[in-house]
RNA sequence: GGGGCGAUGGCGGAAUCGGCAGACGCAACGGACUUAAAAUCCGUCGAUGGUGACAUCGUGAGGGUUCGACCCCCUCUCGCCCCA
């Protein structure tokens, strides 16, 4: 737990106070204090409920969501990275007029938390409770906007009876369904895992980094690919660009045909092509070892070999077979296919390059225009043959061809497509297969149905019952939640602790009322946090999964930020379960979340990941305590571009804590007040409004970094005129303004400053500023004078001079002169406002 | 192997539309204050040459487009990420 208050005088520098300071200040001024007013600001405002976020359909609303910690334990530099700006930039919409809601809460199932109680004998829930309560007290060191009254935790039951509820709509929706297949299972955390959720050349778990094996259960599913085409779709939604790239790649969609061979056996094998332009090359077919053709397709003289191979493949992952540069392994079954254009017949072999998983599991092989069936029909001795020529590229004959010709180009050998030029060969091939009806136009994808059934314990269950007589019973809804048991018990026996509980697992049916069987996998924790937004709206909302006042009001999310590691993950899956529940009639709109805006991430000072075996984690509780939470939050916006990230640098913080301290005494110190001049003022507050103009528009744009800067710069203009202009409204207009543009940054200073310059609480709700823009407007600018491109001289002119005017003061000018050497200009360039570029 | 992103002083970064490269900060150095140190304040701070005004070079490398390129195009090197 971190103490409530720091003791004050680990902030202090109470020496100062007695020293040159000292004799210039009154009563009303004290040292920046930090450890002093952030816990008493965070304090009343809590007391205050100044955060609270209720329905105003006076004001525009703001959802603004940020994504959510798994309790880990300890509130790290990442989570402060994230969040504070995203907290800064809430703070700023809700100055500018907006009812912003900036809601905060818990991914709370998960394996660390099984895995520590295996590891430490500490029940789940414990662990994660303990680990929530310490987490809130350390966002509250923040001093962030969240309204806690909404905050929600995954693994509470009030929340996973709706998970459940979910699944039970698309359950009955034939959006969720049961199938055995061939999953991958972690042998060390004992359970399948999610495609995504295998990292790495060598496959291994994502969280313990054992590497997987293959193992056939029967397993639960979404159907994520009925919306595969409508989730490449981001018309609607600011996302980066680099995240729809992510997703539309991962969901892989490919058109082509699927065209059915024949086995000389009578059997029907279904292909998928890429390119049935080239269904006359076909000089081979491969099927992936586990095909359920190959035991029948294989003869008796090769059954030893195709057995062998296919051990061999089981052995091996994904990522392993399908490199492209490994060299190419396969085995001749003995049985022959026949090639529905032309009728030839030809050999089916089996290879591990092909998998079962992607497309049918088999493929026609076209070696001349394919690279990979390229190499395999080299090894293999295999004919090439040609079937595409690709204008003004020679190819000669297959036989010699170096390397397949992917290209697309006009048909040739193709029976009686041959002569079908490239730009049609697609459509008028898919059209003759067709009309034999031996195929048909297809899309594939790269995208699979989401895998959501584990084999563990902290996890929300899946409400199904099992009952011998009726088959499948779902949960009726009025009996949920299916409440996870506490007493169970954690070995890593490779059984869900579920499944061994003596009485949890054993129930009635539903329909009949006979003896049944729970379902004791659980759920993938990206089921909870694929609706959480949802939750934020109504935490307590016993009736649904939230209140339809609420999501009236508040939905869709305006702004969503998080790490881009989610793209393939969270944000594919949250986009499916908003659009199945829009269909579904609960949601309305297509997208959850208008608009993505991912940071980068804080490294360590040695630029490598923070680790704890590495050494280099920077711990934000012990910035807390020696800068504040105001200099933390500040140095973090500073020090990189937020969508960037960068090395964390342990200096630079420094120097934020200096301008922190000059803020304050610029906004608070008296001072001498020397006569003001007019130019004094202009300069004062054309420097004010165009810092207001750039802060305002880097808020929009998320930049931080400049934010900072500018603010910089002003606190620098304002230390040099002080004197001069202190007592003038424009200096006050200037604090005050400055405060103000301050206080989504450091929350905490910007209210101390202004309650003490006499100026009704809160500055978090006061109004943001707006640009005088004939304050900021300029009258005179620097013209730059070029020869031949190069800087040659800078003169100072009004800002609205006429062209002829200054081309006449260029030319006039004495550096451009010498630099013309007499020559006469063959050109000038006017560029308003900008420079004059005089080419000789 | 394919795709994406990036490379700017000693360091983090700025330059928002093709128009003053290096804002702002860190570090360093010099000065003021102090018995002293810290803190604070003032100043210097891309490289080379020059006492200096100034000149030349300079945004990973090479080329191109342009009056003008950190910015656009081509080739390459390195780093990170994603997919294989």
């Amino acid at each position: 737990m971190v103490p409530r208050r720091i003791p004050s005088s680990l902030y202090g520098r109470r020496d100062l106070l007695f020293n040159q300071l000292g004799a210039r200040m009154n009563h009303q001024t004290s040292m920046y204090n930090p450890g002093e007013i952030e816990p008493k600001w965070q304090r009343k405002w809590e007391e205050d409920g100044l955060y609270h976020s209720d329905i105003d359909e006076s004001r525009p609303k703001f959802y603004a969501l940020t994504m959510l910690p798994y309790p880990s334990g300890d509130l790290h530099i990442g989570h402060w990275y994230a969040i504070s700006p995203s907290d800064a930039r809430a703070r700023f919409k809700r100055m500018c007029g907006y009812n912003v809601l900036f809601p905060m809460g818990f991914d709370a199932f998960g394996l660390p938390a099984e895995n520590a109680a295996i590891r430490h004998n500490i029940h789940p829930r414990k662990w994660t409770y303990a680990n929530i309560n310490r987490m809130r007290e350390q966002f509250r060191t923040m001093g962030a906007m969240f309204d806690w009254r909404r905050e929600m935790i995954s693994s509470d039951e009030k929340y996973y009876r709706w998970t459940q509820w979910f699944f039970l709509q698309l359950y009955k929706n034939d959006l969720a369904y049961r199938k055995m297949s061939p999953v991958d299972w972690c042998p060390n955390c004992n359970t399948t895992l999610a495609r995504e959720q295998v990292w790495g050349e060598d496959r291994h778990c994502e969280r313990c980094g054992t590497p997987v094996i293959k193992k056939d259960l029967e397993q639960w599913f979404f159907r994520t690919t009925r919306y595969a085409d409508e989730l490449i779709n981001y018309d609607e939604i600011d996302w980066p660009e680099r995240v729809r790239t992510l997703q539309t790649n991962w969901i892989g969609r490919s058109e082509g045909a699927l065209v059915t061979f024949k086995t000389e056996g009578g059997d029907s094998l279904e292909v998928f092509t890429t390119r049935p332009d080239t269904l006359w090359g076909v000089t081979f077919m491969v099927l992936a070892p586990e095909h359920p053709l190959v035991e029948k397709l294989t003869t008796p003289e090769q059954k030893a070999k195709v057995d062998l191979y296919i051990l061999d493949t089981a052995r091996q992952s994904d990522i392993q077979r399908e490199a492209a540069d490994k060299e190419k392994t396969g085995v001749f079954t003995g049985g022959y296919a026949i090639n529905p254009v032309n009728g030839e017949k030809i050999p089916v072999w089996i290879a591990d390059y092909v998998l079962l998983t992607y497309g049918t599991g088999a493929i026609m092989a076209v070696p001349a225009h394919d690279q990979r069936d390229f190499e395999f029909a080299r090894k293999f001795n295999l004919p090439v043959r040609i079937v595409i020529q690709p204008q003004g590229i020679e190819l000669g004959q297959g036989g010699d061809m170096p390397a397949a010709v992917p290209a697309i180009g006009t048909m040739v050998n193709s029976g009686p497509l041959s002569g079908t030029p490239g730009d049609v060969s697609f459509k008028k091939a898919i059209e003759y297969v067709t009309k034999l009806h031996v195929g048909k136009a297809a899309t594939n994808y790269r995208l699979r149905d989401w895998l959501i059934s584990r084999q563990r314990y902290w996890g929300s269950p899946i409400p199904i019952i099992y009952c011998k007589n009726c088959g499948v019973v779902p949960v009726p809804e009025a009996q949920l939640p299916v409440t996870l048991p506490d007493d169970v018990e954690w070995k890593p026996t490779g059984e869900s602790p579920l499944k061994l509980h003596p009485t949890w697992r054993f129930t009635t049916c539903p329909k009949c009322g006979g003896p049944a069987e729970r379902e004791t996998d659980t759920m993938d924790t990206f089921v909870c946090s694929s609706w959480y937004h949802l939750r934020y709206l109504s935490p307590d909302y016993d009736k649904g999964p939230f209140d339809p006042k609420e999501y009236d009001y508040w939905m869709p999310v305006d702004i969503y930020t998080g790490g881009i590691e989610h793209a393939n993950m969270h944000l594919i899956y949250t986009r499916f379960f908003h659009k199945a529940l829009r269909d579904m009639g609960i949601t309305e709109g297509n997208e959850p979340m208008m608009q993505l805006r991912n940071q980068g991430m804080v490294l360590g000072e040695d630029s490598e990941k923070m680790s704890k075996s590495r050494g280099n984690v920077v711990a934000p509780d012990d910035l807390v305590q020696r800068y504040g939470a105001d200099a933390t939050r500040a140095y973090l916006m500073f020090f990189a571009r937020w969508d960037m990230g960068g090395p964390w640098s342990s200096g630079g913080i420094d120097g934020v804590m200096r301008w922190l301290r000059r803020v304050w005494s610029i906004a608070l110190e008296p001072s001498r007040q020397g006569p003001a001049t007019e130019a004094d003022i202009k300069v004062l507050r054309r420097k004010l409004h165009q810092t207001l103009r750039s802060v305002t528009r880097d808020f929009e744009q998320f930049e931080f970094n400049t934010i900072i800067s500018s603010l910089m710069e002003l606190s620098n203009e304002m230390m040099k005129l002080k004197e001069k202009v202190y007592g003038h409204p424009a200096w006050d207009e200037a604090v005050e303004i400055y405060t103000q543009m301050l206080a989504p940054i450091a929350p905490h200073i910007s209210e101390e400053i202004w309650s003490l310059l006499g100026k009704p609480y809160s500055v978090h709700t006061s109004r943001w500023p707006t640009v005088d823009e004939k304050a900021a407007a300029v009258e005179e600018i620097t013209l730059v004078l070029q020869v031949n491109g190069k800087v040659r001289d800078r003169i100072t002119v009004p800002v609205d001079i006429r062209e002829e005017d200054a081309r006449v003061q260029a030319l006039a000018n004495e550096t451009v002169q010498k630099q013309l050497e007499g020559r006469e200009p063959r050109k000038v360039i006017y560029v308003k406002g900008r420079l004059v570029n005089i080419v000789v």
